[in-house]
DNA sequence: CTTGAACCTCTACCTGCTGCAGGTCCTATC
DNA sequence: GATAGGACCTGCAGCAGGTAGAGGTTCAAG
């Protein structure tokens, strides 16, 4: 039996976390103290390592409920699973192409200013007229 | 004089988000038509296009706030501004850096599934086993 | 039996918006 | 001048994925 402190101690995740997995359903309701303190078994520990190493490789929540359930059931082809894996592996590489523009944008700006005052500044007059960008970048929220 | 719905065609930006600039204080609150409406000179229509292109080049809200600051002391030397824009190229950098090695690590985990079934996994074996992994990655909100 | 670290619940906040409800204004057309 | 309907208004709730704090209880070592 464990306690929530030792859940967060071994898997680097802080203790509001867990509770907050528990409350919106990614974690099980444990077992409690007399004292109403939560117990986990050895499940729960590999159950949240398995939710924060997905989170490290950038699966969202969503997913890794879905990833979870399949998890659970041992049968199923893992096609899904796959499926899953290869959507994440999309959306990365996506953000990749994306920041990659962005860095080329702001390498040039940045590479472009030579630190004389406001008035004449680069990286303000890129920023004022998108006209001056070589590439089109629609980020926002990559 | 435009209207709110001018400015929103005219820069892409939702009429809820100008809205929302004003309130958290990055748009000044303009002038109104005798009915209440907002009324807005070719100034903010600039201002919010300078928003808008900082956001696409993924500068925060809080720097973009430096930045019009910044732009609207002309005389002031632009260090500042250089030092935003690095500071935001480093943070794009360190974010291709970490979704590069997320990338291979996924690539991997794809390519090692046969498609069988769910107990035999790759993709689901090596989210419950970090060490399975071939690198550290902390990523997590990156 | 005491102490204090760790636990509990509940609520609010973060970023950067987006959407909806329910109501008002503006302007073109008849 | 009346009317239709699109554009506008305010205010509030919600998204992801947590994080922080208040104010109170429990646990375990000494």
């Amino acid at each position: 039996m464990h306690t929530i402190g030792t859940l967060s101690a071994r898997t680097g995740t802080k203790v509001q976390t867990i509770r907050y997995y528990e409350q919106i359903g990614l974690m099980r309701e444990p077992g409690r103290s007399s004292g109403g303190q939560r117990r986990y078994h050895e499940a729960d520990l590999d159950r949240l390592a398995f939710i924060r190493h997905s989170r490290q490789l950038g699966f969202p929540l969503d997913a890794i409920r879905e990833l979870l359930d399949l998890s659970d059931s041992p049968s199923r082809p893992c096609a899904e699973a796959d499926a899953i894996a290869r959507r994440q592996l999309r959306q990365v590489e996506l953000r990749l192409a994306r920041l990659q523009v962005l860095r080329k944008e702001l390498k040039r700006m940045v590479a472009d200013c030579d630190g004389d005052s406001v008035a004449e500044c680069r990286v303000l007059e890129v920023l004022r007229d998108h006209s001056e960008c070589l590439t089109e970048h629609e980020e926002i929220g990559g």
